[in-house]
DNA sequence: TAGATTGTTAATCGATTAACAATC
DNA sequence: TAGATTGTTAATCGATTAACAATC
């Protein structure tokens, strides 16, 4: 085992491999092997088992992993073997949808309040959640120690909001405004922007 | 110039070069420099002049690059500087607020269709769409040569959606179903999971 | 001109892969 | 046991950074 920093690069993939264990157990197998996961997401089984070996020896010779208790590693390192309480600024389309989203149960996510400034959505029902006031997110992010936020905001107000975030003791952002954001240094961003990625993709096409 | 294979990993920044530069040009700024550059985006000035020295000289000494000219030079490099149909598969809530988002025009995309396979959808109105029938994807993606789709159905039906497609003759799909899919090598897939973003960044709370 | 900034080189740093002994 | 698969090492491959001559 080795007990030096780990890359984020690395950090990176341990999500999808406990996604792609999650599938599997749902389907009721109990082991799998490096190869059969690469397989699954389409990376070496090589690079899964140096992966893996950052953090311990969880496997065996000749039979591979114990997907339950792959998972259980994976979600201990991950620190999603809690429930984390999150926060959605901005009630468009976007925070809609995510505030209605059940895909963060049993991955270690909890939508705690929603947040939009306009006073036609102030106090109306998004789910299960009544609309908040922008105005009292700090308070309200503060007062429950909230850590993560996601930020479906126009990107216009988007880094005035990250700073109303980050001054209130959020930690980490995933953030759906198209603008890249300037944080410091122990605050953690994720960009999800649509456009950004199929832009990604049309290099390739003829 | 160097003329050789681009790596991915920098095909995957020019996109947020783009954008950043989009936004400098809103603002009316005409010329810019890599280290300005580097600190919206919060990467280093000499990767932003590796990564685009690769394509051509853009830049000038002593001034830097001009905002107008390096946007038209991205936009033809990513082939962004058309516009590329893009259908969405997959009508619940995500595949709503994507149908009607704005945030694709000027930035190389639209909207051609929207499908769902669920009887009470097929047939209505979201936004300025009517929600066809899944029956005919494969149909019309081949008719109208359409080489993008955004996937927003459940994970259980994604890789038989996706299959699908690629037997169309889609050639990128934007996956925000939350599972790895497979497909050929000349397809293109980049994944859009809130939970595996929010999980990439729990690691380093406390 | 003097100052600024590019494009590029070489050095450093980091990630991936291939191979295999260990061992279940 | 024989077959399978891990964890790890060493080699390879690739990406980033620092530095600076060229030049606007």
């Amino acid at each position: 085992m080795n007990t030096n920093r780990i890359p984020d690069i690395i950090i990176g993939r341990l999500p999808v491999y406990l996604r792609a264990l999650q599938q599997l157990s749902e389907k009721g197998i109990l082991t799998t092997s490096s190869q059969e996961l690469g397989e699954i997401i389409g990376i070496s089984a090589a690079q899964i088992r140096k992966d893996i070996s950052q953090f311990g020896e969880f496997g065996k010779q000749g039979t591979g992993y114990s997907v339950p208790f792959l998972i259980e590693r994976l979600r201990d390192i991950l620190k999603v073997d809690r429930v984390w309480e999150v926060v959605i600024v901005g009630m468009g389309d976007i925070g809609h949808a995510l505030a209605r989203y059940n895909g963060f149960t049993n991955r270690g996510f909890r939508i705690s309040m929603v947040f939009d400034n306009d006073p036609q959505k102030i106090g109306e029902k998004v789910g299960e959640y009544e609309v908040l006031d922008t105005a009292k997110l700090a308070e309200k992010v503060k007062q429950n120690r909230i850590k993560i936020a996601m930020l479906t905001v126009p990107a216009a107000s988007a880094q005035e909001i990250a700073d109303q975030l980050v001054r209130a003791g959020i930690k980490a952002i995933l953030n759906y405004a198209p603008t890249s954001l300037n944080v410091p240094g122990n605050v953690r961003v994720q960009y999800i922007d649509p456009a950004t990625h199929l832009q990604r993709m049309t290099y390739y096409l003829d």
